[in-house]
DNA sequence: CACGTGCTTAAAAAATCCTTAAAAAAGTTT
DNA sequence: AAACTTTTTTAAGGATTTTTTAAGCACGTG
């Protein structure tokens, strides 16, 4: 379930955000009215949280423009107590709901499934590859029926993988995307948790393997294939 | 929880009867706006819903006469989808929300516990997972006959496990729904909480256990599953 | 075969989590 | 308002898991 939220005021926006996340949404956020055409045009969402007020392109114009080019998803206008006038502006350019500011947790989850219709519904994703599956939630690994737990770093290193199967990653890619550019983990860190995911692979009898490639890093490898 | 119906289309009045009931709320329906007064006047109504086009006296009127009296109750509007300025009309009058016909019972529910909730009152429903139920009015949390009282703090917790009893919470989404954005709780409150509520899930015997995933969260779990 | 590079493992170190007890705060009753 | 109860927070020690470190072995390439 992916929301845009279209908010100008970083505080409330990252407000919202954790509160949405913390309910299994996935919450893109951006901050004027031009990205958030670029987004909602870019990627299905399932709903639109758009502030009245926001720079370049104000949230009427983002609802019209939307509109015009049939994009449908559901949005949410949010808008300041007082400006009881912009609620009919922004339903008569098409929009789904509005919420003035300010309002608590409850009304705005309220509102959010009300206006996506999954009340409950879990929202799980996964990334998969060959007989490969790794839940996102649970950083578990599954194949064949069997699952195994990943460690964090473990599971941090595997989805940079299975994210991008045909790459090959240096030990420095590892370590930045796994480890964090600050780090100081050296090469050994990595060949010992390649070492770890290893194992797991094995006792999984999965088909993908990481193979290493001499000077140049790791990739994914399916066997019997090349 | 009492809600006043105001709709003089019998069959659509008898629907929305019979899904508020069925989630038990205790519903009067009226026929008309002069009735509606009358009955408005004589109990006190956690929520009036209201439908915009009535014989004798419509809805706007309605609303108008009953908030010119000091009377408060959050009222929902009906209109037809056609007649969006009839929203402005009805929320200037002082309505609290309004909502286009045709809708679903989602929806319907959605926005009666928004505004029903919005004035701290509790709903009447329960949430259960396995041979877990979570009395919401009493913070009660049952399993086979025996039960145990929940402190307020346990039941938020609980309350958001059974309500995503897939979802994987990490100890910052624990905080944000429990304690409130503002808090400044600590991950040891989480953890302290946790030992409370799974000492509690013990001694209920329940098959659900709390499972924690190192520096990942914490989920439900039902032993013999995974 | 020798060198660099990668693999594996064990153990040390660090981080995270659990549990409990006691202090502080909030809520009740008398 | 004082005494009591319950809930929540804080704090500390111990248990567990993850991560790092380090050392010896294996492997392939030149």
């Amino acid at each position: 379930m992916n929301i845009l939220l279209v908010e100008d005021e970083k505080a409330l926006s990252n407000a919202i955000k954790k509160i949405l996340e913390g309910r299994g949404y996935f919450v893109d956020a951006v901050y004027d009215g031009l990205s958030a055409i670029d987004y909602a045009k870019g990627m299905e969402y399932n709903l639109i949280i758009l502030d009245v007020m926001l720079p370049k392109l104000d949230g009427f114009e983002v609802v019209r423009i939307l509109r015009k080019d049939n994009i449908g998803v559901p949005v949410l206008m949010l808008t300041a107590r007082t400006m009881i006038k912009d609620k009919v502006t922004g339903l008569n350019y098409g929009a789904d709901d509005y919420m003035t500011k300010p309002f608590d947790t409850e009304e705005l989850l309220a509102r959010v499934s009300a206006l996506t219709r999954r009340r409950g519904e879990v929202m799980i994703e996964d990334v998969g590859f060959e007989d490969l599956t790794l839940d996102l939630k649970t950083a578990e690994l599954r194949c064949n029926g069997e699952s195994v737990q990943l460690s964090k770093k473990e599971f941090e290193v595997m989805k940079l993988f299975l994210y991008n199967p045909k790459m090959t990653f240096t030990k420095d890619n590892l370590i930045i995307n796994a480890w964090g550019m600050e780090s100081e983990a050296t090469d050994n860190n990595v060949e010992v948790y390649i070492s770890f995911i290893r194992k797991k692979l094995k006792y999984l009898k999965s088909r993908v393997s990481i193979k290493n490639i001499q000077k140049i890093g790791y990739r994914l490898e399916v066997t019997g294939d090349d």
